[in-house]
DNA sequence: CTGTTAGCGCGTTCAT
DNA sequence: ATGAACGCGCTAACAG
């Protein structure tokens, strides 16, 4: 396979001057550049970038280490990435964690191995190294979605802990009081974010003791039935349910089904992350929705940012808020509902 | 950083000895490598894979380019892909091509230059010439969910022809003979083999002119929206749908919904591909489902021998059955219907 | 605007 | 089981 060389001598020119015209740095007559060009035609090369970035230390490539591309939060953010990346001339490694410690810690071995020039890190878990690790080989890094403790770097999430207050908020305006949280058992910031918001709405309205209602569930439509169940079989019986995440949302809703109980009118269902609107044709839902596709954008522009200025120290901590859409879910407020005789779920 | 030599140096050894121990290639005494994995430590010493790839000729990197990591087809098939890679110590670059030929040349050109081991290529059209560069540069491909003529290639896709086939089979057997095809208007193998099954089980059924019926549009729930109003604007009226993709039947849905004809009472609907069934909790469509995980898992592990024997030229064609999965949107007999009196639009 | 020199960090090749 | 020499293909640094 021609090399630079090659071309070098075909144009009747130094490499460096192919080099040049290949990366459009530094200048060159458009005569040359013509010669170059054609020469480059007529043997087929193709740059090595490994060659290139093994001098120049830049590989041109960045890294997105998130849990799951399957994820449709996840998949909108990778896009918001590729998007962004592609534009600037650089290409993305994805990588899925399925938020295992180890398996983070291999893929970042990996890529530092690979020299990537910036890793995009939706965190494991709270407890992952892997941030000050790539940060102690100078690497540039961004982390999405989760705050990590006691570890200074650019930061891109959004409000959680508001949404989940302004989600609970709404249905305590409704007139409901047995509110039920459904939520991961992990240790995520966005989990606990969530969980401080739906507490502080219902402490706010003077309903003091929350724990006894508050569900804890692997992230699958599975355990959020299940946990819809359990809850359903406590005394005082909920009314509205607070779901972490679109999958224990779902899980709900085909619990309550099979046990005859409807939503909205029996029992209220609030969530976090409905699929895309583009990806279904009647949304029910009442969601707070993270711009997953802006995430990933902004995250991407700031690992550009820093990339091209390593030396800046100061960290970017970008919270973006969530916007609540209220749809049929959360149904309409329970005074009305029983003034005409709907529910058959009372508050005790 | 430190590099090979320290590493050496400091464990007392040469550097082709670091290499064969951080590699597993050759021979190394149990000691040696003791000492050596201690100066690794100790130097907090990651490989330069850029060097080795420059000399080695292999960078441990396969590229999978698709038309949008949105689709939850594609985000499907990309998990079996990055599965199956990272098992083998791959790492994984995607690209979006969204369905543009300029795109997908301008990454091919980018991943020809980063000498990536092998390529899985969803062509952007039929049209692409992609392939035949990629195999001009000896790098693998594997061709995924789509053919492209005149050029032999490693394939993996499904069975379309048979799937539409037999969903069209599914409506005629229901008592159906007005039957539409909402399609896609573009130059992919998929949507063609799709019609032609369509149109394969409509003459048979010796209902022989079908144009009339056969509707094109984007790749978009509204696209759907607006054949569907289309479609139940002519005469005869339709009394059920072929969607060639979950959008079009989505789109169809609510437009029927909208005009108050009922799915599948008065028109039904089959699909392709809905919506994995883990996000959504109440599936309705009538769909032929295409294996994506594994797809993406068998074009993979086909890459990966073709990387490690690039000498045999013979070229895998993995044509993988659809499942047709009937749930309610198909409906059930006509003749029942009939009989109940259900369904408003009659077959005239 | 173009060229010369040197070396990035590793593994292939051959030797012992 | 280990080592020496060389070069993979490119660009940084400096020169003119």
């Amino acid at each position: 396979m021609a090399n630079i060389k090659d071309v070098a001598e075909r144009a009747g020119v130094a490499p460096i001057t192919v080099s040049r015209c290949i990366n459009n740095s530094g200048f060159c007559s458009p005569e040359t550049r013509k010669r170059v060009e054609a020469a480059i035609e007529e043997l087929g090369f193709v740059p090595n970038r490994l060659a290139s970035g093994l001098r120049s230390k830049r590989t041109k490539t960045i890294a997105l280490v998130l849990t799951d591309i399957t994820d449709p939060f996840f998949t909108t953010i990778a896009r918001g990435v590729e998007d962004i990346a592609s534009d600037a001339g650089y290409t993305v490694i994805f990588c899925n964690t399925d938020e295992s410690i180890s398996k983070e810690q291999m893929y970042v071995q990996m890529l530092l191995e690979k020299r990537v020039d910036g890793i995009l890190l939706v965190p494991a878990q709270s407890t992952s190294n892997s941030i000050a690790l790539i940060q102690k080989h100078n690497i540039s890094v961004v982390v999405l979605d989760r705050r990590v403790p006691n570890i200074k770097t650019d930061l891109v999430y959004c409000d959680s802990e508001e949404a989940a207050y302004q989600l609970t908020r709404l249905l305590l305006s409704l007139g409901h009081r047995a509110i039920v949280m459904l939520n991961r058992s992990i240790n995520v910031s966005s989990c606990q974010d969530r969980l401080n918001g739906y507490r502080r709405a219902l402490l706010e309205a003077g309903i003091p003791e929350t724990t006894g209602q508050e569900y804890q569930g692997a992230y699958t439509q599975e355990s959020g039935y299940e946990m819809t169940y359990k809850a359903m079989a406590c005394s005082p019986k909920p009314t509205a349910l607070v779901a972490a995440n679109y999958s224990f949302a779902y899980g709900a809703l085909k619990a309550l089904r099979e046990m005859g109980v409807r939503t909205p009118e029996d029992v209220a269902i609030v969530s976090f992350d409905d699929l895309p609107t583009t990806l279904y044709p009647f949304p029910f839902l009442t969601v707070a929705v993270q711009p997953a596709y802006e995430m990933g954008q902004k995250a991407m522009e700031i690992l550009l940012k820093k990339i091209s200025s390593p030396s800046s120290n100061c960290c970017e901590e970008i919270i973006l808020p969530m916007e609540i859409v209220i749809r049929q879910s959360s149904g309409v407020s329970r005074a009305n509902e029983k003034s005409k005789g709907g529910g058959v779920l009372k508050i005790p």
